[in-house]
DNA sequence: TCTGGGGTCCTAGGACCC
DNA sequence: TCTGGGGTCCTAGGACCC
């Protein structure tokens, strides 16, 4: 944890440049029909709006909002309804990411889509027509409109960019100089400033604290005793002190999860055990990706909390390794294990997940001394699962606990093709 | 009426992000 | 009937040690 960066010039810039309705533009480049058309993406089965497109925004659609209490609001508007479409967006992104590196040597891939670049080299006027350019270059090379915000720090960067995409004027670049800082603050809520949730942005304007520019003018000990050190790092970033690097190595994962809500309600023990065991598989294969290994096993079950009605369970149990693994095998027979010791018959359950910690690289696995498996055999087994799956297909080559019957399987009725990743399903283009 | 002090490590839970 | 998924960091408090 670096202290803050009192010695900022004030040449020094961070841009964050950011897709407008990610999913939904994505949705939008494959399909020209959709243009000014309104649109949202659902999440794992077609269940919360996680993504709006402008016109559906203008509709009162709100984020996180449940399909099934705007059904008719989406038929009455002829809103185009996706599921989500990970192989799409996964894809779309990689390919931004991959213009934005061509351009700038210091970039921070910051989330599927959103990025921090470092501008230090760089004056105002360059500044203005380097955005401009990458915004150009990026609408040409994918088809994705984007907005930069630029500033002192990464989270005036953010305010700038919050800025440019709601103001239309600035043409999707706004660079929050020095001298408009206090006067662009004053116009932004506590609640809208990264690193602001919920609790925070209650939490602040009771201790009269409404807008960015107040908090920023706040004493730095006052916060750290009433809210915590990350507090009042945002205090500085707002004061021109820039305390969140960009950070362009990407760090490998200190814990791994794959969890999921099942389609249907699931009750039996059987069937329960083929999803977890495919949530290890999952979990198991992101662990080898970044060549690591855990010592820490974590499995949960629960039943669904909207449903008042009905008889509540939550229960999750952790399982330690006496040696940090990475074996599918061994992951799969420990959690199913755990499972058992957990499932209670008699419940309707709703959701199941698994969580791998603990993570350390391979140099750092301590070997036990009355471990019995042939670890260095295994690993080749694993490599070589990985190698067929990554080519053929996921789960060709499966353990047995995997199952083929998926009463739990995901609902996705509202799919997209995957237009990038699938030779199947390139986009046809008749001439005629 | 009284019960040491200080350090480290670990973990659960909360808050935040997209 | 129908309500997502995957991460990070910080802190408080307990266990343990000397």
């Amino acid at each position: 944890m670096g202290s803050c960066n009192t010695h900022n010039p004030s040449f020094l810039m961070y841009a964050l440049i950011d897709c407008n309705n990610f999913y939904a533009s994505c949705e939008r480049v494959f399909n020209p029909k959709l243009n000014d058309k309104p649109i949202v993406v659902l999440s794992n089965n077609d269940g919360c709006v996680i993504a709006r497109s402008n016109e559906a925004k203008a509709l009162g659609i709100k984020m996180g909002e449940p399909a099934f209490k705007i059904k008719n609001i989406i038929k009455k508007n002829n809103i185009n309804a996706f599921s989500t479409n990970f192989a799409l967006y996964g894809d779309m992104s990689q390919r931004i990411m991959n213009i934005l590196s061509s351009m700038i040597p210091l970039i921070e891939i910051y989330s599927i889509d959103e990025a921090f670049l470092d501008l230090n080299q760089h004056s105002t006027t360059q500044i203005y027509n380097l955005c401009h350019i990458i915004r150009k270059k990026i609408l040409q090379g994918t088809g994705i409109p984007v907005s930069i915000g630029v500033g002192r720090t990464k989270t005036l960067s953010k305010i700038a960019n919050h800025i440019s995409k709601r103001k239309q004027r600035y043409g999707g670049v706004f660079i929050l100089n020095k001298k408009d800082e206090d006067l662009i603050l004053n116009e932004i809520s506590v609640s809208d400033i990264w690193g602001v949730g919920s609790k925070l942005g209650m939490f602040l304007p009771s201790l009269g604290i409404n807008t960015a520019k107040q908090l920023k003018y706040t004493n730095l000990k006052f916060i750290r005793s009433k809210i915590n050190i990350i507090g009042e790092k945002i205090v500085k970033e707002l004061r021109g002190k820039s305390c969140f690097d960009i950070e362009n190595l990407v760090p490998s994962k200190k814990s791994i999860c794959t969890s999921r809500t099942f389609g249907n309600m699931v009750n039996d023990l059987n069937d329960l055990s083929s999803s977890i065991a495919m949530y290890a598989t999952r979990c198991a294969e992101k662990l080898r990706l970044q060549h690591s290994y855990a010592y820490l096993a974590h499995v949960f079950i629960t039943t669904n909390p909207f449903r008042e009605k009905t008889n509540q369970y939550a229960q999750s149990k952790i399982i330690k390794f006496p040696v940090a693994t990475n074996d599918t095998s061994e992951i799969i027979k420990a959690i199913l294990f755990a499972l058992e010791g957990i499932y209670k018959h008699g419940y309707e359950y709703k959701k199941a997940g698994v969580i791998l910690s603990g993570i350390i690289q391979r140099g750092e696995v301590q070997e036990n001394l009355f471990d019995s498996k042939n670890r260095f055999s295994n690993e080749i087994i694993m490599g070589t699962i990985d190698k067929i799956n990554r080519k053929m297909g996921q789960d060709i080559v499966r353990y047995a606990a995997l199952g083929y019957k998926k009463k739990w399987q995901l609902k996705q009725q509202q799919l997209s093709p995957c237009y990038t990743t699938r030779w199947s399903e390139l986009l046809t283009i008749n001439l005629n």
